[in-house]
DNA sequence: TTAGGGTTAG
């Protein structure tokens, strides 16, 4: 939350400009003394209109107007002047011309409060409420919605209740636009008995009040709750539906989301832009192409603007279900770009191993005059790393603060760490963290753990890995790296302290998750999962291919189980992860040479690895996978990854 | 003659 007061900005000094002998309004000229009520409010209607058209550069110009026309104490004219500024986000000027206002009406105190709330400075819009009510400017229905978004988006709970008490006493509490107001407020706040209380107090059947509930219930990961406003509601109009699959994809529901979109379109009701940004972004998460193809073609069919956002939705889209030429397409298409949109195309490039153009993509950004932020370089820098460009990495590295005024961050220094550790200089990214002074968090340390156990040092390695056990943020992610790099060199006691460990930290192993979108349905394998219809075939097919990829020189790399258990037990562990019985799947329910596309929530293990490179080689087939990290281009009993990852 | 609705990426 922004709090304190607003900065300040030149103002037209008032005081000093002299009252013209004549009032000039556009181009029409008045004698002085003509005080005649009609040429007065034409006047004023003259001057209002400009202010409705005004743009942000012509603020000072128009309130000199103003000023020279002596209108400068006529509320209306002040009322829609302050509207102006709050609008076009010009909000010191907004304070400033409100404090040479001699007595503030309740429109004006308003107008004021809306235009801090529009800024983000929701304690000045409070107080200025106190102001005005310690004035003894009685609140109406507006002031009291404006300070309860305020409260709402500010959190000021207590405040937020004496204005509930405060309405209740002016007799304003059953109006609409407040009750919703008072359902943000508790919602935002988590006061969830209030703010359904509030809920189920207003008529049935409102969609709108029913949106902020879905809202207020999935922002605090409530989503029975918000599926049950939602159900019970019979008319439910697009911002509602879209509410509820956002709700959904904010609280990692992807196929409860998809499902409810396909409810939508069986009921006719029609999707706005918002809505396919949310699709979208569900379809990115489950690696549905198909179904995200066809959203894109929905857009172009249907001329829905390609802005910024629905641009930027489309490209992750693309890059993450592993389309990169797709996302390059619509990038290309783009009319207009900003920052986000070079950094979703440069983290899709860098994901898919294009190093090399997400740098020209970079240096493109920069040459029309767009300025990278710190996410940019955190992509750039991953480009760098993926393509095993240390120097051009540390380079971009040293620019951000030389040339850009961006002070890198514990995320930049991890990126830098992963370029020197990848690239074989281990020590030199060890001694890289304690340069930095800084305490390393679990994803640096878990990159460089990572490789020491490519590279082998297994000497450094242990003391990343004791660095790690000490690290209060490691996730079950770098716990089960950790117990790997254990495993795999047959300390199997450590690897079982780690195991206990991330129990007792109640974080445990996410179990692993493979994903396949086959006819527009995706469908999900966990390890050695026997709940797919097809699971018969599957195994079969798995069966099958076991002898052929000995014969192709495939021996089970054992030493990535975790558990201490017999060797043919391991092998049989293995042969059932996840992403295998995706792949199977695709085999059998696919034409030959279809590309299969495979979306796993943790990383690849290194057999599963090796035995990918060998069913695409088999199978002549490409298989696209992406991973916790990055994406595997498997072709040809090669990945592009090079076998780094 | 002054004003008000809920849903979007990184």
């Amino acid at each position: 939350m922004q709090s304190g007061l607003c900065h300040s900005s030149t103002l037209l000094a008032a005081n000093n400009m002299s009252c013209s002998t004549t009032v000039a309004i556009g181009n029409s000229v008045f004698p002085p003394n003509s005080n005649s009520k009609s040429r007065n409010s034409q006047n004023r209607r003259e001057v209002i209109s400009l202010l409705q058209k005004c743009k942000h550069y012509q603020i000072p110009q128009i309130h000199a107007k103003i000023i020279r026309n002596g209108q400068d104490q006529d509320p209306f004219v002040v009322f829609e002047l302050l509207r102006l500024c709050s609008n076009l986000k010009s909000i010191d000027y907004a304070s400033k011309v409100f404090r040479r206002t001699q007595s503030p009406n309740v429109y004006l105190y308003t107008a004021l409060i809306d235009g801090f709330v529009s800024s983000g400075y929701y304690l000045d819009a409070i107080r200025l409420y106190c102001q005005m009510v310690n004035e003894f400017i009685f609140p109406d229905k507006y002031a009291i919605t404006s300070v309860l978004k305020a409260c709402g988006f500010g959190l000021a709970l207590e405040e937020g209740r004496e204005v509930h008490a405060q309405a209740l006493k002016l007799g304003l509490s059953s109006n609409r636009s407040i009750r919703m107001k008072l359902m943000g407020l508790y919602g935002k706040c988590g006061e969830f008995e209030s703010a359904r209380q509030v809920f189920d107090e207003m008529p049935e059947g409102d969609a709108v009040a029913a949106t902020v509930m879905i809202t207020c219930y999935a922002e605090y990961g409530l989503v029975e709750e918000a599926s049950g406003v939602f159900d019970g509601l019979r008319e439910k109009d697009t911002v509602c539906w879209t509410a509820m699959i956002d709700g959904l994809v904010k609280n990692g529901e992807m196929n409860r989301a998809l499902e409810v979109f396909r409810d939508m379109q069986r009921k006719n009701v029609w999707p706005n832009e918002v809505t396919l940004v949310c699709v979208l972004s569900a379809c990115s998460h489950l690696g549905a192409l198909e179904l995200g193809r066809w959203v894109c073609s929905y857009i172009d069919k249907n001329n829905i603007e390609c802005n910024c956002i629905v641009g930027g939705a489309l490209i992750n889209m693309y890059s993450r279900c592993g389309d990169i030429d797709g996302a390059v397409e619509v990038f290309s298409r783009m009319k207009k770009r900003d920052v986000s949109t070079y950094n979703s195309m440069i983290e899709g490039l860098a994901m898919h191993g294009k190093s090399t153009m997400a740098i020209e993509m970079f240096r493109e950004m920069m040459k029309r005059g767009l300025k990278p932020n710190s996410i940019t370089f955190v992509k750039v820098l991953n480009a760098c790393s993926h393509g095993g460009l240390v120097e051009l990495g540390f380079e971009i590295f040293h620019s951000m603060t030389n040339s850009h005024g961006i002070q890198p961050q514990i995320e930049h220094y991890g990126c830098v760490v992963d370029l020197l550790a990848r690239s074989g200089r281990i020590e030199e990214a060890y001694s890289f963290i304690e340069r930095t002074k800084m305490a390393p968090d679990h994803i640096m340390l878990g990159a460089l753990l990572s490789a020491c156990k490519i590279h082998r040092n297994l000497e450094l390695g242990e003391r990343v890995a004791e660095m790690l056990v000490n690290c209060d943020d490691a996730d079950s992610g770098t716990f089960a790296l950790l117990s790997n790099v254990y495993a795999a060199s047959g300390k199997w006691k450590e690897a079982a302290r780690v195991r206990a460990l991330t129990k007792e930290a109640g974080t445990p192993k996410e179990p692993g998750c493979s994903l396949i979108e086959v006819n527009n349905e995706i469908h999900e394998f966990l390890l050695g999962d026997i709940r797919h219809p097809q699971k018969e075939n599957i195994y079969r097919k798995l069966e099958e291919l076991n002898p052929v990829l000995k014969r192709e020189g495939y021996s089970p790399a054992t030493e990535v189980v975790l558990h201490d258990i017999g060797e043919r037990q391991k092998e049989w562990a293995l042969a059932i992860h996840s992403e295998r019985l995706a792949i199977c799947y695709g085999l059998i329910s696919t034409k030959p040479c279809t590309t299969l596309r495979i979306v796993k929530n943790l990383r690849v293990c290194n057999d599963c690895h090796s035995m990918i490179k060998l069913i695409a080689k088999i199978t002549k087939r490409k298989i696209i996978m992406r991973d916790r990290h990055r994406f595997h281009h498997f072709e040809n009993g090669a990945c592009s990854c090079g076998d780094y990852w």
